[in-house]
DNA sequence: CGCCTTTGACCGGCGC
DNA sequence: GCGCCGGTCAAAGGCG
């Protein structure tokens, strides 16, 4: 229907430009101090809104190498996702890995295939719940989740051949706090990134004439 | 008209 | 087996 199948099996590309904090896009996404271990093993790395992000190798991150341990950007694989930050506030109960990328038909059939796609979370203190992640996404569900008197949005990215997805929820404890979920990767470059960078391309390419 | 959000229904997994 | 729960679908409506 989505295409959700077409590129399971594909060997994942690395990401054409951070899936978060593209300095091309707003609003900016700035990183606090890595939080103390006992409340990381809890709760996705916090975000704040004033301080610059160090560089990532996004690569890396996103194939579930480097940047783990006591750096505040601790990727989830999908195995490993069941104990998510958005689980730690709905009560520990979370089975979301068996169904992932599974359209209503294919939930209809004999086995549900487990799927091993990259999954990190990370915390944003901000006060939109959405943030300009230089991708196009598309909202497709919205649930009340337990132990949450905010509801858990579930976004979708709107490139044809890409299925990755997200989920944003705000945080019951910190109203301040939004917990952003990404799953996959995308297989396509940044729009607005591109958008920025085609003109400078332009302009190089004319200069370099000279 | 195309793209998006909203929202109720539906589905499968899990615990009891 | 049943109910709860999270995730997804898809129709309907809104908006530029």
């Amino acid at each position: 229907m989505d295409g959700q199948e077409s590129n399971q099996s594909a060997p994942p590309l690395p990401p054409a430009a951070p899936p978060l904090l593209s300095p091309l896009t707003t609003p900016f996404l700035f990183a606090t101090p890595p939080l103390p271990p006992s409340s990381s093993s809890l709760h996705p790395p916090l975000l704040e809104t004033h301080q610059i992000l160090p560089d990532i190798d996004w690569v890396s991150l996103l194939s579930g190498q480097g940047l783990m341990g006591e750096n505040i950007y601790k990727p989830m694989n999908i195995e490993s996702a069941s104990s998510s930050s958005l689980m730690a506030e709905n009560g520990g109960h979370d089975h979301q890995d068996d169904k992932l990328g599974i359209n209503k038909d294919k939930r209809k059939g004999s086995r549900i295939k487990k799927t091993t796609r990259p999954r990190f979370a990370f915390q944003t203190r901000s006060a939109d719940d959405i943030l300009d992640d230089g991708y196009r996404w598309r909202k497709y569900g919205q649930k009340a989740v337990k132990n949450s008197i905010f509801p858990r949005s579930y976004y979708r990215c709107t490139h044809h051949t890409c299925n990755v997805k997200k989920q944003v929820q705000r945080l019951s404890k910190d109203t301040s706090i939004v917990v952003t979920t990404y799953e996959g990767i995308h297989n396509h470059p940044c729009e607005k990134l591109m958008e920025t960078l085609t003109p400078l391309l332009k302009q190089m390419q004319f200069l370099s004439r000279f």
